[in-house]
RNA sequence: GCCUGGGUAGGGUAGCUGGACAUCCUAUGGGACUGUGGAUCCCACGACUCGGGUUCGACCCCCGACCCAGGCCCCA
């Protein structure tokens, strides 16, 4: 017999992992739905296209691509910013702007699995569609932050501006351009001088690009208008700043951050915990366009994707705590005692007995499976009307009708 | 795709530079035990990741694959 396993890189969740998981989605959700986000679902599948039209070379060797039966390029969602402004276009481009929306459903990326990064991941996302103000920017980030600590997680932000880099570079070719932003984004800077000097770039832009993305911290602005002068994207990145410590968001200013999918145009930003492995990244956003690509008209957007997984790594998340009872039968008392488990579950969790367990082995089992209560259901207790409860943990136990039982298991 | 370290019952382990039915703990199911749990005892269940090679003989040595943990890369 061949034991068939679970293919690499994903896992089984079990019902203590679920629960936690669940505990903290319903935090998560509780939050967007306090800043007043709806939720979408795409398909777990859309044409290849959709991905590989802007999210950037990198992208799609990793991704889980299929040709279906009636012959078309198919791929398992990657990520779900594309796919949730192909939705965008197709049912909210005439709707009151802005558009907000968010995601929680898992992705699938064909990656070497380590810790914290598997095959089948899961991310819960906001979208901001509509503006490109810098109070959007803003919004979108403090949202990410509220989600994260609301979960007792505080993470390191990193903000930065693509404009910015992109201001100093735009003379060269589009090539060229995507080309330095990868190398920035893999924070390789030996690799962008070797190809600065390969391409030719003139000295001031190399050296004010290396100086300008080595740029971090409070004086960062700053430096930045030294190097790149008067820049309208300048002025709109310093008032995203200004709102953030209005709202007290404690933050990192790095321009040194360019992000993996190409499809960024200004703010991006980055979360990092410092209680996971090499995969510490648990938060990543900004604003792009995307929407001109799907068909609809060139729309600004704001967005970013928590890693739901490395979030669970890395947080303890409150358990309601359920009252379990534990309800003994026998032969002849079975079938009334199904039926008063029946009525005790609409009150509090119930077990009974479906291995034909004996007396004292149904007890044992109660006790295994950490009941707080066992309710002997027999004979003599049916005659009297009453019912005999026993706490577990104490060993205490008392005749009482179901009335009675139904108060002190509510507790 | 690359590097490092690993794969023995459901979980945890012992055995090994080759020798008979692979050790123990735990979990699970049953019994001792006819209406009072956690203990104890007994029984059952259950594994050498897979495929080659070397050998009279491989859990052990060699090669490869697969998988796991961690790192590189990339990302969430």
């Amino acid at each position: 017999m061949v034991r068939i396993e679970r293919p690499r890189g994903t896992r089984d969740l079990l019902p203590d992992e679920m629960e936690r998981r669940r505990s903290v989605e319903s935090i998560f959700r509780r939050v967007v739905d306090r800043w007043g986000y709806g939720e979408v679902k795409t398909p777990t599948f859309e044409s290849l296209d959709l991905f590989t039209i802007k999210s950037g070379e990198g992208i799609i060797d990793e991704i889980y691509a299929f040709v279906d039966k009636g012959g078309r390029q198919m791929a398992l969602r990657p990520e779900l910013t594309a796919p949730v402004m192909r939705l965008y276009v197709e049912s909210f481009q005439v709707s009151a702007k802005p558009c907000k929306l968010f995601y929680f459903d898992n992705c699938f990326r064909y990656e070497r699995p380590q810790k914290a990064r598997f095959r089948e991941f899961w991310q819960f996302g906001v979208e901001l569609i509509g503006s490109d103000q810098p109070e959007a920017d803003v919004e979108v980030i403090a949202l990410a932050v509220e989600i994260l600590s609301s979960v007792g997680i505080e993470g390191e932000l990193r903000v930065g501006n693509l404009d910015i880099i992109k201001s100093i570079i735009k003379g060269l070719s589009s090539v060229e351009q995507a080309c330095i932003m990868r190398l920035i984004d893999k924070n390789d800077i030996v690799g962008l001088e070797d190809y600065l000097k390969e391409i030719k770039a003139p000295d001031p832009l190399s050296e004010n690009l290396l100086s300008l993305i080595d740029l971090k911290g409070r004086d960062a602005l700053e430096e930045a208008l030294k190097i790149t002068g008067d820049l309208p994207e300048l002025d709109r990145f310093s008032r995203t700043l200004e709102l953030l410590d209005a709202l007290d968001v404690e933050y990192i200013v790095d321009l040194g951050i360019a992000r993996g999918l190409d499809y960024y145009t200004g703010m991006v930003f980055e979360i990092y915990s410092d209680k996971l492995g090499a995969e510490n990244q648990i938060c990543g956003g900004g604003s792009y366009r995307l929407a001109h690509l799907f068909g609809g008209r060139d729309t600004p957007s704001t967005g970013f994707g928590i890693g739901f997984d490395r979030v669970m790594e890395i947080c303890n998340p409150p358990l309601r705590k359920t009252t379990t009872l534990y309800l003994v039968s026998f032969d002849d008392t079975r079938t009334e005692a199904m039926k008063i488990a029946q009525k005790l579950r609409k009150h509090t969790r119930v077990h009974i007995d479906v291995m034909n367990r004996k007396f004292k082995d149904q007890l044992r089992h109660a006790n295994t499976i950490g009941a707080d209560f066992v309710l002997i259901v027999g004979k003599d207790e049916l005659e009297s009307g009453k019912l005999t409860l026993k706490e577990m943990r104490s060993g205490e136990q008392e005749l009482l009708t179901l009335e009675e039982i139904i108060e002190r298991v509510e507790e």
